[in-house]
RNA sequence: GCCCUCGUAGCUCAGGGGAUAGAGCAACCGCCUCCUAAGCGGUAGGUCGCAGGUUCGAAUCCUGCCGGGGGCACCA
């Protein structure tokens, strides 16, 4: 375990129990990072009343019996009562050094768990927008970090490839031609053959009239009908694919758990529940009502799983869903990440479920909130409203703005490379943007800021892995043969160090809170230690050999950490900048 | 009306019981004969929405209020 707090916090304990007797060594050593030293203990203070005694006094007689001569440098009460640990430099090098050797980088494997994590969704024959983009970033760094940790991820990209509007688009894409170039349009402008689906659905009732025929023929199974669909499908996939491919995420085929997978299994579920009386029919449609969920002047509200004229919503196959991941994929956490509106209605479909004993309590249903894009002016960016933002465009404009910039600051390169450049920092840029605020905020959408290529961003998370690169390049060395030993002089190296073996922790609470923004802070603060560090301590004009090995070792560590934490979060980091 | 959520520097956001509340952007002042200046160092900028309460200690926990956003029966 590379991360010091582990450590000081058995030493701690042990010292309270010397101190004041066995009954407090198990209490809270409250080992908190510091901004007046490496760390702090904060124990004295919470100690100093159970102990009818002045913090500082109870902080000066745990000093006493603290045992940390081989790990700190310095140990000092402090304020009113905290104490103040600094490490010691040579201790701080050996546990760089068990980094270097350790493939995992300090981060532990944990007791594998199933987790399906449901993210994406996207709906066939429409454009991904924004909200999308969050979901599926969001979402694939978590497969990726819980991946890591050791649990058994299973991706499942809930498309939204059935319903109403299906009668419509098969309709249109009948007559528009299989293979046209309208029906093209599914893999590059979804947005434009669903429009002009819709356009003639409200604009000549004939063509109503067939749609409407035709979401009955597919239900019923014709086999026309049902292969248009799966054409519709295959289209439509195409087109995410291409988004994910550029995207860089993890999902494929594969993954695909659209809402149509459980239709074998909607009337069942209904029959099931009504049978058992956890549904009720209720102004025609079939309802749960659960206690303690009501709406508008305190009417009960119900989780509907039968339409009144007899079609199946979201709720049932959102049922189907969690039974199957209980079921038949043996699921320890379910993960739903989802736009945060949907927050009551997960609710009442995780109840539901408890109830009819699809969903025991041994697993954790959690929703990941992913919080709504809002335009400047304050209110949620909807496709409909306003000029809608096509996610292609808005990546290809991310990658454009890279591409000015890398021509601009690395014309001695070749094109080919250029543009690989900024492909990386471009889709970099946008997928940090949306994972380094926390995912259940709402957050302003703007072009600039998003796209911008300094400060807290992608970028320059980017930019100090391939300097780090550099200076191996320079040397004419592999960061793997940079092993040290590390000899810790200068105050850059020292903070670099501790920063360093932070990440393992970091790691655990990504995986734990499933919270991505904690990497993205830590790794923002270890890029920064190292710039400062790469300004105050030459590595290859280090003039004595062992400095010159302890920093090339300083920086292989960095660039692993790095890259490593930048690939958790689905970003890729060039080789130069 | 009920429920959820948010309110922290001019802007965008971290921090979720501990010291003088942080970062980025924007502003201002410095730093390239030196491993990539997409960088580094510094200055300035905040009654943490308001009011109570709990606590040795509250931006953080509790209650109320104000304000923004969202949700609340057949679109998913």
């Amino acid at each position: 375990m590379a991360d010091p707090s582990h450590l000081l916090a058995e030493r701690v304990r042990a010292g309270l129990g010397a101190a004041f007797g066995a009954e407090l060594a198990d209490a809270d050593p409250a080992i908190r990072p510091s901004q007046f030293a490496d760390y702090q203990v904060n124990a004295a203070l919470a100690l100093a009343k159970r102990l009818g005694r002045p913090p500082r006094e109870v902080a000066a007689a745990l000093l006493a019996q603290l045992q940390l001569d081989d790990v700190c440098a310095s140990v000092e009460v402090s304020g009113p009562g905290f104490l103040n640990l600094t490490l010691r430099d040579e201790w701080l090098g050996g546990q760089v050094e068990g980094l270097l050797a350790d493939d995992r980088l300090g981060v532990a494997r944990e007791e594998r768990q199933v987790i399906p994590i449901d993210y994406s969704a996207p709906n066939v024959a429409k454009e991904m927008h924004v909200g999308h983009l969050r979901t599926t970033v969001v979402g694939d760094a978590l497969a990726r970090t819980l991946e890591h940790l050791g649990h058994d991820v299973i991706r499942q990209n809930h498309i939204g490839d059935w319903g109403t509007p299906f009668g419509m688009l098969i309709e249109h894409l009948l007559e528009v031609g299989e293979g046209s170039k309208e029906a093209g349009l599914l893999r590059s402008d979804p947005n434009a053959f669903y429009q002009a689906a819709r356009a003639k659905f409200d604009g000549s009732a004939d063509f109503a009239t067939r749609s409407r025929a035709r979401v009955v023929a597919l239900q019923a199974g014709d086999p026309d009908t049902r292969r248009l669909w799966r054409e519709l499908i295959a289209l439509s996939t195409a087109y995410f694919n291409s988004i994910y491919e550029q995207l860089d995420v993890t999902l494929t085929d594969d993954d695909l758990a659209g809402e149509s997978t459980y239709n074998d299994e909607l009337a069942g579920i209904c029959d099931d529940l009504e049978r058992r009386g956890i549904a009720v029919v209720d102004e025609g449609a079939l309802c749960v009502f659960l206690e303690g969920y009501t709406g508008r002047e305190g009417k009960p509200v119900p989780l509907i799983i039968r339409k009144s004229d007899g079609g199946y919503g979201y709720g049932t196959t959102d049922l189907a869903t969690i039974r199957h991941r209980v079921r038949e994929l043996h699921a320890d956490r379910i993960l739903y990440v989802i736009g945060a509106p949907q927050h009551l209605h997960l609710q009442m479909v995780y109840a539901t479920a408890r109830k009819a004993g699809w969903l025991p309590d041994t697993v954790e249903p959690v929703h990941v909130q992913i919080g709504n894009v809002l335009g400047s002016d304050g209110k949620i960016l909807k496709t409909r409203s306003g000029a809608p933002i096509r996610l292609r465009a808005l990546l290809d404009e991310a990658v454009e703005r890279a591409t000015a910039v890398v021509d601009q600051a690395r014309s001695d390169l070749d094109g080919d490379t250029r543009a690989q450049i900024a492909h990386q920092v471009g889709i970099g840029a946008v997928k940090y943007a949306d994972l380094s605020v926390a995912h259940d905020s709402e957050y302003v959408f703007d072009f600039d800021r998003m796209l911008a290529l300094q400060g807290n961003t992608g970028p320059y998370l980017q930019y100090a892995a391939a300097r780090v690169r550099s200076i191996f390049r320079k040397a004419g060395a592999e960061p793997a043969s940079a092993t040290g030993p590390v000899v810790i002089r200068h105050e850059a190296e020292h903070t670099l160090a501790l920063r360093l073996l932070g990440f393992g922790r970091v790691v655990a609470q990504v995986g734990d809170a499933l919270e991505p923004h904690r990497l993205c802070t830590y790794l923002f603060e270890l890029a920064q230690s190292f710039m400062a560090f790469y300004e105050h301590c030459p590595v290859l004009g280090a003039e004595d050999p062992v400095v010159r090995a302890s920093r090339l070792a300083l920086s292989a560590a960095t660039l692993r950490v790095l890259v490593q934490g930048l690939d958790l979060l689905g970003v890729q980091a060039p080789d130069q900048m």
